[in-house]
RNA sequence: GCCGGGGUGGCGGAACUGGUCAGACGCGCCCGACUUAAAAUCGGGUGCCUUCGGGCAUGCGGGUUCGAGUCCCGCCCCCGGCACCA
C-alpha cells in the first residue's frame, strides 16, 4: 500500500465534503419539534490577529469531536462559526496596524476561516455571521431598543471605571484587580453619563439556574457568579434626623445589632453631605470621594470627618453623631451605615480612631444583652424579631442587597454598534424608529481614541432631524460593547438570513438552549452572565421560550506557553499551520486532545505529536493489510469481544464522560490487537470499527482508509453501537486475596454461585499455603470478580 | 477570612459507582533487530528501594472497611472567585 500523505488526502476530503455540503444544517420544517437536535457551540474568536492559536485549536476540535459523535448519533446537529468582530481588540489591532478597522478585522476573517477549513472542522458556514456586518448590527441596535423601552437600558450620570489607555469607559466585569483586563492599564474612577442594561433587575434570577433536563454547568462557575452577584440578607431601617426633619435609611445584615450602634457613617458621595453637612465635612468628602475602591480600601488608618448633625436610632431613641468616611461605600446598600463597633471590625476601628463609644449587644454564648425587650435572645432569633418590631413602627422592613453593578456598555470608541439614540432638545431622549434601522457606522478620518467618542466628530453622520417633532438633534456618538454583540450572537445563527426580525420564535425554541457550550472560564461574570441577562429579559419580552441560553457548559483548560495563557497581547501565540503542513491536519487534531484532559491547562509542547503520526501511520498500514487480505464477512473471533468493547469506552468516554483523550488509547489498543493478525476472521470489523471511531478525531484518515475498506461516505454513517451480548464473557480471571492480598489468579466460567467460587479458590495451592492451619473468618465474593479470605 | 477546584512515575496522564499485586495509552530514556551507516520501521525493558526473600509507594497524619488513589476526620501546598459590600 502506499504511504500515508496528509497533505495529499486532507484537500481531497475538504472538498467531498463541500461539495456535498455534508456539514450544512438546514432548519426543520415548522413544526417539527420530535426530531433529535443538538446545538453546539464553541465561543466565537475575535478576529483580532491573523491566525488561531493553539487554545483555539484544542477548543473547536473539542467541539468537532462532540459534533461527529451526535450527527452519526443520530440527531440534526446545528454547529456554526461566526466572528466577535466589532470591539477593542481588533479595533487596537488596526490602530497597531494602521488601516481602518473593517479592512483589517475583514482580512483576518479571511485568513482564519481559511485556518478553519484546513483543520476539517465540521462547520455549517452557511449560518457564518460577524458582528460588525450591518445585517447583525441592525439586530443588536433592534434588541437594545426592546431592552430600553422596558427600562431595562438606561442612561445616567454614575461613576464608572475608566481606561486612560483604551480611553474608553469599561464594565466592571472587566476591571481585574483594578486594572484593564485588555490592556493592563489602571483603571480611573470618572463620573460620567453612560448606557446601563439593568442585569440587577434580574440578580435573584441570576443567582438560580433554571438548566433543562439534561443540563449542567460547572459547580466553579455558578460559584462565581454568585459571588460576583453577592446577594445578602438584611433589613433596611430608617434613623430620623430631628432638626432636619429627615429620614436617613441604612441597609445592615445585623439588624440584631442595632442597641449595638453609637454612631452613624454617610458615604462621601452621599446626597446628605452636600445638602447639610459641615464646611469642614464638604471638603473631606470632596477629596475622599474621588478616589477609587481600591485606593480607599487599602489605606490603614480610617479617615473620617463629623458632620455636625446626629441622627435618632428608631429602636432606643439615641442621638447617634454622624460622620462622613470613606470606608462607607456610596453604590452598595443605601450609602450610610448604622456603626456597630462592638460587633463589626471595621466600624470597630472608625471607633478606636476616633475615641467613640463601643457597646457589647451580643454576649459570648450569642444571646442579646443590652438590648431592653430583646435581652436573652438567640441572635439569629432577634434578627426577626427586631425587625418585625421595626416594621410595626413603620421604621424599617426585611431587605435584601447585592454586589452586582449594572452592566456599562456604552463605549467612547469607534469600532462598535452605534447606539440608536437621538437627543433633541425638545423631546429629549429619542429612540430611533425601528424602520429606521440600521444606524449606519459611518467612515470618520480619525477613529483613533481620545476620550470621546470619535463618531462626534463626522458632524454630518451626527446631526439629524428629531424622530418626533423633525427638530434639530444629534445622534448619540458612543458605540456599544462588543460583548452586546456576544450577548446573543447564538441566537443569531439559528436564523441567520431573517431581516424580519433578530430570529423566530419558533425555530429559536426548536434548538434553544444550546445543547453544549465550550469556551473559557473567564467570562464566567462577563459574557455568561450577560448572555444569561439577555435570554431571561428576552423570554419576559416573549421572544423565545426558555430561560437559560446553554444547558451544558464546558470550560476547555488553557494551552500556556512559558506558564501563561497563550494571548496576542503575550506575544507567545504558536499557530496551528507549520504542524498541519508537517504532520497533517489529522494528526494535530487528535494530539491536542490526546495532551489531557480536556479541562486541565496544559503547556504546549508539539514533543508529543510523534507519537499520534506514528499512530496514524500504524493505521494506514495496518487497515491497508486488512483490506488486502482480511476475509469479508463478520465472523466472530478473538477481536470481536475487544471490539465491542472498545466502541463501548469510546462512545461512554465521548458522549457521557466528555472526555476526549481516553478515546485515543482505547483505540491504539485495538490497533495493537489487530495488528496481530490482519488476517483473522473478524480482523475487518475490527478495521472498520477502528477507522469509524476516529473519525470525529481524524476525519481525513478515516475516510480514505473507509473507502478503501469498500465503502461510503463515513461522515453519515451511524455511529457502531456496541452489541452486550458479545461484551459478557464466558470465562473471567479470577483474583483470590487472602487478607487483602493477592495470592492467585485464574481463569474461570463466568456466572459461578458466591459459594463455588469460594470452593475453586480454596482449592488454589497457592492460596491454601496462605490459609493451611488458620481459622476462616470470613469470606468476601465480588461475582464475576475476585474471592477475598479472611483468616485470623 | 468566606466560597469553589486540585495534588498519582523523569513528563502528559489512566484507574468511571471502594474490588484484578496502582501506573493503561503516549512522550522520554535504555537494550535489541533491520541497515555500510543514519532515518524510518519493528521487538523488548522502564515507579522507588532491595541482602532478590521481599519491602515501600497515589501531598502529610489519623480513621472506617475483608479491601482505600477512590469514603470520613485533621493538616500542608497549589490554582481560581469574592473581600472596607455594612
Amino acid at each position: 500500500m502506499d504511504k500515508y500523505e496528509p497533505t495529499q488526502i486532507e484537500p481531497k476530503w475538504q472538498r467531498v465534503w463541500a461539495d456535498a455540503r455534508a456539514f450544512n444544517v438546514p432548519n426543520p420544517e415548522p413544526g417539527a419539534v420530535d426530531e433529535k437536535r443538538w446545538y453546539q457551540l464553541e465561543m466565537l474568536p475575535y478576529p483580532s490577529a491573523k491566525s488561531l492559536h493553539m487554545g483555539h485549536v484544542f477548543n473547536y476540535t473539542m467541539g468537532d469531536v462532540v459534533t461527529h459523535y451526535h450527527r452519526r448519533n443520530g440527531a440534526r446537529v446545528l454547529r456554526p462559526m461566526g466572528w466577535d468582530a466589532f470591539g477593542l481588540p481588533a479595533e487596537n489591532a488596526a490602530i497597531r496596524e494602521g488601516g481602518h478597522p473593517r479592512d483589517i478585522t475583514e482580512e483576518s476573517i479571511v485568513l482564519i476561516r481559511e485556518q478553519m477549513q484546513r483543520l476539517g472542522w465540521a462547520i455549517d458556514w452557511d449560518r457564518e455571521v460577524s458582528s460588525h456586518e450591518p445585517t447583525f448590527y441592525k439586530w443588536t441596535q433592534w434588541l437594545f431598543l426592546r431592552f430600553f423601552e422596558r427600562g431595562l437600558a438606561y442612561r445616567r450620570a454614575a461613576p464608572v471605571n475608566w481606561c486612560p489607555n483604551d480611553q474608553t469607559v469599561i464594565a466592571n466585569e472587566y476591571v481585574v484587580d483594578g486594572h484593564c483586563e485588555r490592556c493592563g492599564a489602571l483603571i480611573e474612577l470618572r463620573n460620567m453619563t453612560q448606557w446601563f442594561f439593568k442585569t440587577t433587575a434580574y440578580a435573584d434570577e441570576l443567582r438560580e439556574y433554571e438548566l433543562p433536563p439534561g443540563g449542567e454547568w460547572p459547580e466553579r462557575t455558578k460559584t462565581i457568579q454568585r459571588n460576583w452577584i453577592g446577594r445578602s440578607e438584611g433589613a433596611e431601617i430608617l434613623f430620623r434626623v430631628e432638626e432636619l426633619d429627615i429620614d436617613l435609611p441604612v441597609f445592615t445584615t445585623r439588624p440584631d445589632t442595632l442597641f449595638g450602634a453609637t454612631f452613624f457613617v454617610v458615604a462621601p458621595e452621599h446626597d446628605f453631605v452636600e445638602a447639610y453637612a459641615s464646611e469642614e465635612a464638604k471638603e473631606y468628602a470632596k477629596h475622599a470621594g474621588a478616589r477609587r475602591a481600591e485606593d480607599r480600601a487599602a489605606e490603614t488608618v480610617k479617615t473620617g470627618v463629623f458632620t455636625g448633625h446626629h441622627a435618632t436610632n428608631p429602636v432606643n431613641g439615641e442621638r447617634l453623631p454622624i460622620w462622613v468616611a470613606d470606608y462607607v461605600l456610596m453604590d452598595y446598600g443605601t450609602g450610610a451605615i448604622m456603626a456597630v463597633p462592638a460587633h463589626d471590625e471595621r466600624d470597630n476601628e472608625f471607633a478606636q480612631t476616633f475615641d467613640l463609644s463601643v457597646r457589647t449587644v451580643i454576649d459570648d454564648d450569642g444571646r442579646l444583652v443590652n438590648s431592653a425587650q430583646f435581652d436573652g435572645e438567640e441572635a439569629e432569633v432577634a434578627k426577626a424579631s427586631i425587625v418585625a418590631w421595626l416594621r410595626n413602627e413603620g421604621r424599617g422592613a426585611p431587605a435584601i442587597s447585592y454586589r452586582l453593578r449594572d452592566w456599562s456598555f456604552s463605549r467612547q470608541r469607534y469600532w462598535g454598534a452605534p447606539i440608536p439614540i437621538i437627543y433633541c432638545d425638545d423631546c429629549g431622549v429619542v429612540p430611533v424608529p425601528d424602520e429606521d434601522l440600521p444606524v449606519l457606522l459611518p467612515d470618520v478620518d480619525d477613529y483613533l481614541p481620545k476620550g470621546k467618542a470619535p463618531l462626534a466628530s463626522n458632524e454630518e453622520w451626527l446631526h439629524v432631524d428629531c424622530p418626533k417633532c423633525g427638530g434639530p438633534a444629534t445622534r448619540e456618538a458612543d458605540t456599544m460593547d462588543t460583548f452586546v454583540d456576544s450577548s446573543w450572537y447564538f441566537i443569531r445563527y439559528v436564523d441567520p438570513t431573517n431581516d424580519e426580525a433578530p430570529f423566530g420564535r419558533e425555530v429559536v425554541d426548536y434548538w434553544m438552549p444550546v445543547s453544549q457550550y465550550i469556551g473559557g472560564i473567564d467570562h464566567s461574570t462577563g459574557h455568561l452572565l450577560y448572555s444569561r441577562f439577555f435570554v431571561k429579559a428576552l423570554n419576559d419580552m416573549g421572544m423565545l421560550g426558555f430561560r437559560e441560553p446553554f444547558a451544558r457548559l464546558y470550560h476547555q483548560g488553557w494551552i500556556t506557553m512559558g506558564g501563561t495563557k497563550m494571548s496576542k497581547t503575550r506575544g507567545n501565540l504558536v499557530g496551528p499551520d507549520d504542524l498541519v503542513d508537517e504532520y497533517g491536519a489529522d494528526a494535530v487534531r487528535t494530539y491536542i486532545l490526546f495532551m489531557g484532559p480536556g479541562d486541565k491547562d496544559k503547556e504546549w509542547s508539539d514533543a508529543g505529536i510523534e507519537g499520534i503520526v506514528r499512530f496514524l501511520r500504524r493505521l494506514w498500514r495496518i487497515v491497508g493489510e486488512v483490506a488486502e487480505r482480511a476475509p469479508e464477512g463478520r465472523a466472530a473471533g478473538p477481536l470481536t469481544r475487544t471490539t465491542h468493547a472498545t466502541i463501548a469506552r469510546v462512545s461512554d468516554d465521548i458522549g457521557r464522560r466528555f472526555q476526549f483523550h481516553t478515546p485515543v488509547s482505547a483505540l491504539m489498543e485495538l490497533l495493537h490487537a489487530l495488528a496481530e493478525d490482519t488476517s483473522a476472521p473478524d480482523a475487518r470489523f475490527a478495521a472498520e470499527t477502528i477507522v469509524s471511531l476516529i473519525q470525529p478525531y481524524a476525519p481525513h484518515i478515516a475516510e480514505e482508509l473507509w473507502q478503501r475498506l469498500g465503502h461510503e461516505r463515513l461522515w453519515e454513517q451511524p455511529w457502531p453501537v456496541a452489541d452486550e451480548s458479545l461484551l459478557e464473557r464466558s470465562t473471567f480471571e479470577l483474583v483470590v486475596q487472602v487478607n487483602g492480598k493477592v495470592r492467585d489468579r485464574f481463569i474461570v466460567e463466568t456466572g459461578l454461585s458466591d459459594d463455588e467460587l469460594v470452593e475453586r479458590a480454596k482449592a488454589s495451592e497457592r492460596v491454601q499455603a496462605h490459609i493451611d492451619g488458620a481459622q476462616i473468618r470470613k469470606t468476601v465474593v465480588v461475582p464475576d470478580k475476585l474471592v477475598n479470605i479472611v483468616v485470623g
